[in-house]
DNA sequence: GCTGGGAGAGGCTTA
DNA sequence: TAAGCCTTTCCCAGC
């Protein structure tokens, strides 16, 4: 194909938002926080409105190389098309096609129309509406607490007037999740000079994580949900079951 | 255009191992461990030789939808053409196609090309080969100890014939980073029954981070690395000069 | 081949 | 801009 008309239509793709595919022979070569290089092999390449660039071979959902909030630019150096993008952390993306074999450009709307069930922040909510079903007598405070070293799922007091930090996992709970609640539960205790409850959610936990759990005397529920248009909490499962387990 | 004839394409690319990209006006839906809608819009679909299946709009490196490991079936339905992937999961992505703006298939290679340099491993390596600049005398005793919480980068002694755990990041050093490393200090310490240091090696660390690191008695350094064929690091910066930014 | 575990990077959101 | 954190993750080691 021509190389003069391909540079020119995806010079065009990229000032009118357009988003650009071309296949062809191309070697890749990505220079930044790692380095990479791609050799010589016929690849499918994408950009797009916001100016991503990715390169995709032909497995995998993800691109074998990308780069986003890149400038582009595109020129014909003999008989290569020469792509070169960067990005504010100067780094640089270099792809030569040495064949193009097919350019399509399409029109699309930048649209960001996902609608996602199921996310912690759904669950999250759904939990605050009642949290009897985790424990009698225990009353929500607050939701998304902000603290100095970040954001507390969920804050309750018990009957007895303790108070709880609660953290939510939608999947299994791994050390970060139990480092976190413990975090959290110091911020708290120290803030309010009052002793405080550490409570983990997650439909399951790693048997490591349990073990750090314990260690640090913290609580652990598992619970199972239902997707759907409103998530639902469907159960809680007491941590000694889960104990019992091992 | 003609939808029997787009679903003959379709199907015969998903036999052949080819990469089929299709644009046109869809709708998608997605059950699984999330549930998500994508009403009715233009977008391009990949379906590629691993049996992947992406949906992407004109924006974000990712796609919007997707599916790996997926059985595909497609056909035409009235007006409508649906394709239906299911994985072992029995997670479903359902992709309704009302009209169809184009369609492509490359007959592209399953290569797996990436040659990628200067990986947390390779500076790993780099490393193994003299601990003596970042500190007189210091000597490496392991590399990638397993432990049963996870691997530990460098074990080595000291000049004192202390043990010293070695935690390196490539990038930025976060909560986990150091959370990471005080496990793997108390389980030396608990293994060999002897007082152990723990040194986290990273460019960069956020301030909370430090924080909480100092408050564990652990000890922090900055370095400069360069990714290249063989990736080196440059120099070691004292994490007391780092301190002293604060 | 499947599974459990650990580590990680894009993308979003709030300060 | 920076920090925190969530995710339809990904990879690897072990079985």
């Amino acid at each position: 194909m021509d190389l003069t008309k391909v540079c020119d239509e995806i010079l065009n793709s990229l000032k009118n938002q357009h988003m650009c595919i071309v296949t062809g022979e191309c070697f890749v070569s990505y220079q930044g926080r790692a380095a990479s290089k791609l050799p010589k092999g016929r690849r499918l390449l994408i950009i797009k409105a916001d100016s991503s660039v990715s390169i995709h071979e032909n497995r995998l959902v993800r691109p074998t190389n990308y780069m986003t909030n890149a400038r582009t630019s595109c020129v014909v150096e003999g008989d290569e098309l020469k792509l070169l993008s960067k990005n504010k952390a100067k780094e640089t993306l270099e792809i030569i096609f040495y064949t193009i074999e097919d350019i399509h450009t399409y029109d699309l709307p930048m649209g960001n129309d996902l609608r996602l069930s199921g996310s912690e922040k759904e669950l999250n909510d759904a939990l605050m509406d009642d949290l009897s079903f985790l424990e009698p007598g225990l009353k929500p405070i607050n939701q998304q607490q902000a603290f100095r070293t970040g954001v507390c799922d969920i804050i309750a007091e018990d009957k007895d007037g303790k108070l709880v930090v609660i953290e939510l996992k939608r999947r299994q709970a791994d050390y970060g999740a139990v480092t976190q609640l413990k975090r959290y539960v110091e911020q708290v205790q120290k803030l309010k000079n009052v002793k405080t409850r550490g409570i983990l959610l997650a439909p399951d936990i790693r048997k490591s994580a349990m073990e750090l759990l314990q260690s640090y005397n913290l609580e652990y529920y598992s619970y199972d949900f239902e997707v759907g248009e409103r998530s639902k909490i469907k159960g809680i499962g007491k941590s000694q079951q889960k104990l019992g387990d091992y």
